[in-house]
DNA sequence: CCTGATTGGTAACATCTGTTACCAACGGCC
DNA sequence: GGCCGTTGGTAACAGATGTTACCAATCAGG
């Protein structure tokens, strides 16, 4: 077990992994809602721009796969962009669900948030080299594939480890 | 500018890496908050037991300075702490400050936690080779110290590129 | 077709988190 | 010592997030 110099057992939090990823993508996430907040735009909403930007018509529930967010926030972020005029809601054939839909004012929207958050991303990898990138994220990658793994198993579904 | 096949423009969240680190790392604490739970410890009392534990006596203050969180977090923390008896405040010289400690039950909690997160750490990074996490950790130093140069220099304060 | 189970979405409540304002103790300065 | 700015911490409100329960549309089975 990791000690430090004094002797004391457990943990410091400075090189604990998991708690550096949080606090780095919380940190990643602020910084980047100061340019969301210009365009008065929340991070739910961000997001969803972006996962019906991708598309024509998209259900909520489609946004709820593509995210780490649940069908309420989901169902808040959308009833408020449609509030703010940038997604419009139209029927669907399956009259439970609505198709989203950017409107010109969202796709507006979209188009200047995701040209801030880009060179936000391309300045922070500034900071690696273009080795350290691939290797930063590749190794990304690999831990959000662990942790997709962990999580299936452990809501009972023993077929996770395949 | 990124374009996706069809020809869209902006951003695809799940190539956009601070949406990557951001999820990743609410992935990890989530998955982590389930072993808290059990001791039922919240994020901000795990952290602070943590930097409680480093020190025979700690001010909240430098709990604010270690970690993330705001005083308002720390103070709400510590209250639950105490209530918990976890925690013990005792005078210290300046008046204003209490001295925090782990009471032996809150050493005891932490330790049991610690045990949880070190090895919940370790199965994660098994998920890396030996080169992978060194590149993977040494990335993440790097995107940490950016982050603070970007957020020292945002605040005004233009020796932040030194 | 009916019936029951499932699915997409929302309402209403509880809880957590952030913000502002504030108080009491300290420190520097005359 | 007595004033003024600063610092450690908390109270009280507002807003965001999570939770539970619910409704209405659809689907599966007979």
């Amino acid at each position: 077990m990791r000690r430090d110099e004094a002797g004391r057992r457990g943990l410091d939090l400075s090189v604990f992994t998991p708690y550096r990823v949080a606090v780095l993508g919380r940190a990643m996430s602020e910084r980047l809602g100061e340019a969301y907040s210009n365009e008065d735009l929340t991070i739910p909403e961000w997001r969803v721009l972006a996962v019906v930007s991708q598309a024509d018509a998209v259900a909520a529930r489609d946004v709820v796969k593509r995210t780490p967010m649940d069908k309420m926030a989901v169902s808040r972020a959308v009833a408020s962009l449609e509030a703010k005029g940038l997604v419009q809601r139209s029927p669907a054939p399956d009259r439970r669900m609505a198709a989203l839909r950017l409107t010109p004012k969202g796709a507006g929207v979209f188009e200047r948030v995701s040209a801030i958050a880009l060179a936000y991303e391309a300045a922070l990898l500034a900071a690696l080299s273009a080795d350290e990138r691939r290797a930063f994220l590749e190794a990304l990658s690999k831990l959000e594939a662990a942790i997709e793994n962990a999580a299936a198993a452990a809501e009972g579904d023993p077929r996770a480890a395949e």
